[in-house]
DNA sequence: CTGAAAATTTGCAATGACCCCAAAATTTCA
DNA sequence: TGAAATTTTGGGGTCATTGCAAATTTTCAG
């Protein structure tokens, strides 16, 4: 018993009504499913659901947690004598290449960025995810630089390293969502993804190069 | 008679709305005003506001309208030899240098900025406006270099140049929320545009130049 | 100037997200 | 096993937003 009846059971409940949840917001929308069907549909009471997930949208995006510090994470795993950006760009190609689900290339992503774009309390969401992914690079930046608090350059660099995502992410939703086959995607993806690495300065392309072992 | 009475009573009604509407979101902050207060400070019906204004959110907004295609003016506007990203450089560094309001450079600004960052509301409109201003230069530089439907440049260059504006505008709101007075953010963000310039590959810089006259 | 047509404003009633509180059910542990 | 701690629930609000039909105002032809 290394963890009592009572956790367990939470996790259970709060897996079991985001599950409930999403299935109902992909089959029939974000909007047009109600918190008071996610409670019954998951025999709790709306005041449980709001027990577990502050908000009607973060029952949408709870299996996305962990998502707003991938960035900084390939960062921090950069490889001796990689910049920032490169290993994002090596870590995103990687994903890429490989058809991942974890970037959207799979079966069945279209019905999911389209709930996501018929429903504007989902996409304001989203920027709210990207603005805590720029944040925590920036943080990280700082911290693995060791630049000054007034150094406008973590900020601007976590800004073009998160253009850089953010534009792969984009383009593959736009293609999934248009009905594209994911290894399609991938490749056309790739190709784009020379594309913006030829946009990036070499500032850029060289700022925060993982000093040698 | 060029325009009716009832025309004149519309816009005044309209303006008036939301000049009471920002003066008490200035105030008291966003979430803090209710409809129904504006409406009664307003000597209309809730329903009247609703009338006018499809959101809460656009009853604070309602003064920035034409800020989305300012970026797109500006390309349209470029010298003869001049790229979209340069011209958009050009023109922000003159508005930051004559420290105008236009750009937040103005006594009371930190209010407005403060309203906005306490409401996820406003924060997630003026996304929205971001995104609205992306997509219209998207479309501009489209026009103006006739490029193909499928080429991704216009997108990725629409991206970079946002993100040279939005820096800017981050940077200002975050200086005038701190307390800095107008002139002393004009200068330092004239510094910070010098290097979001260094920043930029030739590439971004170069793309779009208009032709010869 | 006048009365009906057109447009606007308003009142009323709902829906749905979300919050607060106190009672009821469940789990923990001495 | 029974009191203490924790969860769940029910009931009762607030507020944004919408739909609808009645009431009011404005326009305009005659």
């Amino acid at each position: 018993m290394a963890e009592g009846l009572r956790e367990r059971k939470k996790r259970q409940t709060r897996q079991y009504i985001s599950d409930v949840a999403t299935g109902l917001f992909l089959e029939r929308g974000f909007e047009a499913v109600t918190v008071a069907e996610i409670a019954e549909a998951a025999n709790v009471s709306v005041n449980t659901v709001y027990n577990y997930f502050p908000a009607k949208e973060d029952l949408f995006f709870d299996r996305s947690a962990g998502v707003a510090d991938r960035l900084a994470r390939w960062v921090r795993g950069r490889d001796v004598g990689e910049s920032a950006a490169r290993a994002v760009l090596r870590e995103l190609r990687s994903e890429v290449e490989a058809v991942s689900p974890r970037v959207g290339l799979m079966a069945g992503y279209d019905r999911f960025m389209r709930v996501i774009h018929e429903a504007p309390a989902l996409r304001s969401r989203l920027w709210s995810l990207q603005q805590e992914t720029h944040d925590i690079l920036e943080a990280t930046l700082r911290e693995e630089t060791g630049a000054a608090a007034d150094d406008p350059l973590p900020d601007l660099m976590a800004g073009q390293i998160c253009w850089v995502h953010q534009a792969v992410f984009v383009t593959i939703g736009r293609e999934m969502t248009a009905g594209r086959k994911p290894a399609e995607v991938s490749r056309e993806v790739l190709v784009l993804m020379d594309d913006i690495e030829d946009l990036l300065s070499e500032k850029v392309l060289n700022y925060a190069v993982r000093g040698g072992a």
